[in-house]
DNA sequence: GCCAACGTTGGC
DNA sequence: GCCAACGTTGGC
């Protein structure tokens, strides 16, 4: 079983909603390497830290579990949708996303601030290249957090 | 709102 | 295939 951490901006899509829906698809993801994690990487059960990035602070406030493999995104043909792809064909297409199911919201978040003091975290990917919004995390950085929340 | 870091596009 | 220009992410 592997581990990932998937970040969302609260303004698009916070912990809160997900709670609500029990479900989502993880659509809109335009960048390949992301989207290489959810078609060939992630495996249903999987878990992962849902991290709210541009908010304040950002940090890792739940949980959630692959619930379905990859399938293709259907924003990237909808002409209304800002993910929309003009380059993207029907057979042929582009990018792919997977439904992830609410596990937890956590009592405490843990901040960016708070992870980047660990020095057992120093290697995760979060603090080395920031900009990656879908990310695998060790099983060991993984617990570490969980850890630290006491969770 | 600024800007550093990084990914993508497109001309050559 | 290189690389300049441009767009996006995301912390601050």
């Amino acid at each position: 079983m592997a581990y990932w951490l998937m970040k969302s901006e609260p303004d698009a899509y916070s912990i809160d909603q997900f709670k609500a829906e029990k479900k989502c698809l993880w659509d809109g993801i335009r960048n390949y390497q992301a989207r290489n994690f959810m078609m060939k990487d992630m495996k249903v059960g999987d878990e992962f830290l849902f991290y709210h990035s541009n908010a304040k602070p950002p940090g890792v406030v739940g949980l959630g579990v692959i619930n379905k493999p990859a399938v293709p995104d259907p924003s990237q043909f909808d002409k209304k949708s800002k993910y929309f792809d003009a380059k993207s064909q029907k057979d042929n297409p582009r990018w792919h996303c997977i439904e992830a199911k609410f596990k937890k919201k956590f009592k405490n978040m843990v901040s960016l601030n708070e992870l980047k003091e660990e020095k057992a975290l120093k290697d995760m990917v979060l603090l080395n290249n920031s900009r990656l919004s879908i990310q695998p995390v060790t099983e060991k950085e993984f617990k570490h957090i969980l850890n630290l929340l006491g969770e």
